[in-house]
DNA sequence: CAATTAATTAATTAAATGTTTAATTAATAA
DNA sequence: TTATTAATTAAACATTTAATTAATTAATTG
C-alpha cells in the first residue's frame, strides 16, 4: 500500500454510493426533526448525523435548510396526495364516510397531526394555504352538498347551519387526534388503532342523535 | 453646565424610573413575541426592543431568556386562575355552563388559543403537564359528574361512555378557536364576539339532540 | 453627608449556526 | 486513457445570539 495511491481519509466521492439514497435518508431524517421541533430549534448538523451524511449535503441538495424544509412538505403533501386520492371522485360523502377517510389517512400518515399543528394552527404561509385548500376542493364542498340534501329530505333539521355543522364534524374528528397527550391523560383513553373505531363510532352516533334519549324512545328500554 | 456633572449618555441609573414597570413591560413584550413565534425565532434583543429597556435588563431582572419565558407562563396561569376562579366552586357543570365558561375565558384571555396550541398540542414539559391538570381538575371531574348524573337519571341515552362524551364535548367548543384561520377561510364563518354565541348554541343544541329529526317529531312541520 | 445598594447602558465574550469553499476521490464521457 | 463531471469531506467564514462584565448614575441607608 504505497502512501500516493491511499485513500486519504474518508474524502472524495464514494464508492458505489445511492445518491438518492442520500436524498431520500436527508428527508426522513428532517420529517423526524422538523415535525417534532420548531424549524429554528432544528440545526442542519444534526439532521445530517442523523441522516448519517455530511452537512454539506443539505447545501448540495436541496440548496440550503429552507429548502430541505419545502423538500419535506412536498414530500408529505404527496404521500398525503396518495392516502386522499381514492376519495377523489365526486360522489357525496357522509358521516361515516368523512370518519372513515380520516382514519385511514391517520393510520397511513401517523406524521399528520404534528404537521397540522405546525403548519396550519401556527405558521402562516402558503403551505397554511394549501392545507387549507386541500380540505376545502376534498372534503367541504362534499361534506356541504351531503349535509343539505339530508335537510333538503327532511332527514336533518331545518334550523341546522350547515357550515357550523361540518365544524362539528371535523372538531370532533380531528381534534382528539390533535390533543393526543391531553386526551390519554384526562380521559384515560387510549387512542391506537383498536380504540379508533370505538370513537368513530360514538361520534357517528352522538353527531346524528346527540346524547339524549329520543322523545318517542324514553319508553324503549 | 461642566463636563463633569454631566450625565455622558444614558448609562446609569435612570431618575424616578419605577422598575416594577420594566418587569411589566417585559413580560408584555414576551406575551406579544413568544404567543406568535416559535421560542428560538425570538430574540430577546427584539423583546428589549418592544418593551423599551435594555436587552441586559432580561438577565437582570428573569435571569434569562428561559427565565423571561417562564415567568411570562406563570403570569398566563395566574391570569387563568382569575378567569376560572368563580367557576372553582364543586357544583355540576351542565354543557351551557361548559360552553359559556369557555366563551368567557376566550373574551378575557384571547391568547388562550395560542398559548394551548404552542404548550399543550406542541411542546412537552411541565407546562403541557400544569394545564392538562387544571383541564382535568377544574373542567373534567365536574362535567364527567353531570353527564353520568344525566345518564342515570334516563335524560342521556345509557350507552355513552361518558369519557368519549366529554372528549366530543371539548372538541366542539375548543377546536373552533384553535382552527380559526382554516374555519374562517373554508366556511366563511367569522368567529367573533357576535357570531361565538350562535356557534355555543349550535354546539349545544347538537350535542344534546343530534342532526337528525327526532322520531316523534318527524311530523312536527 | 458618606457608603452602599439598585438599576441601566455599551461593550465584550463565547458558542452555535447556515453557508461556502477547496481539496479529494469515484464515475463517466470523449 | 484522459479529461470532465459528480459527490463527498473537513475546514473556514460570516452572522447571530444569549449571556456576562465593567462603567456609570440614582436611590437608599446609616
Amino acid at each position: 500500500m504505497t502512501a500516493t495511491t491511499r485513500k486519504r481519509n474518508n474524502l472524495g466521492r464514494p464508492a458505489g454510493k445511492d445518491s438518492e439514497r442520500v436524498r431520500a435518508d436527508l428527508l426522513d431524517a428532517a420529517r423526524e426533526h422538523f415535525l417534532s421541533r420548531e424549524f429554528k430549534a432544528v440545526s442542519i448538523r444534526r439532521i445530517a448525523a442523523t441522516a448519517g451524511v455530511n452537512g454539506a449535503m443539505v447545501n448540495y441538495y436541496f440548496g440550503g435548510k429552507q429548502g430541505l424544509y419545502m423538500a419535506m412538505v412536498e414530500d408529505l403533501f404527496r404521500r398525503l396526495e396518495d392516502s386522499l386520492g381514492a376519495l377523489d371522485k365526486d360522489s357525496a360523502l357522509t358521516v361515516a364516510d368523512f370518519s372513515n377517510s380520516y382514519c385511514k389517512l391517520l393510520a397511513e400518515n401517523p406524521w399528520w397531526p404534528n404537521f397540522f399543528v405546525r403548519e396550519v394552527l401556527f405558521s402562516e404561509g402558503e403551505t397554511r394555504e394549501a392545507i387549507i385548500d386541500k380540505f376545502r376542493s376534498v372534503f367541504a364542498p362534499r361534506l356541504l352538498q351531503s349535509i343539505q340534501a339530508e335537510i333538503s329530505a327532511g332527514h336533518f333539521r331545518q334550523d341546522l347551519n350547515p357550515g357550523l355543522t361540518l365544524l362539528s364534524l371535523m372538531a370532533m374528528t380531528i381534534f382528539p387526534f390533535l390533543a393526543k397527550p391531553m386526551v390519554e391523560q384526562i380521559l384515560q383513553l387510549s387512542l391506537d388503532e383498536t380504540t379508533v373505531g370505538v370513537l368513530a363510532a360514538h361520534n357517528t352516533k352522538l353527531f346524528l342523535h346527540g346524547v339524549e334519549v329520543a322523545a318517542g324512545a324514553e319508553v324503549q328500554s
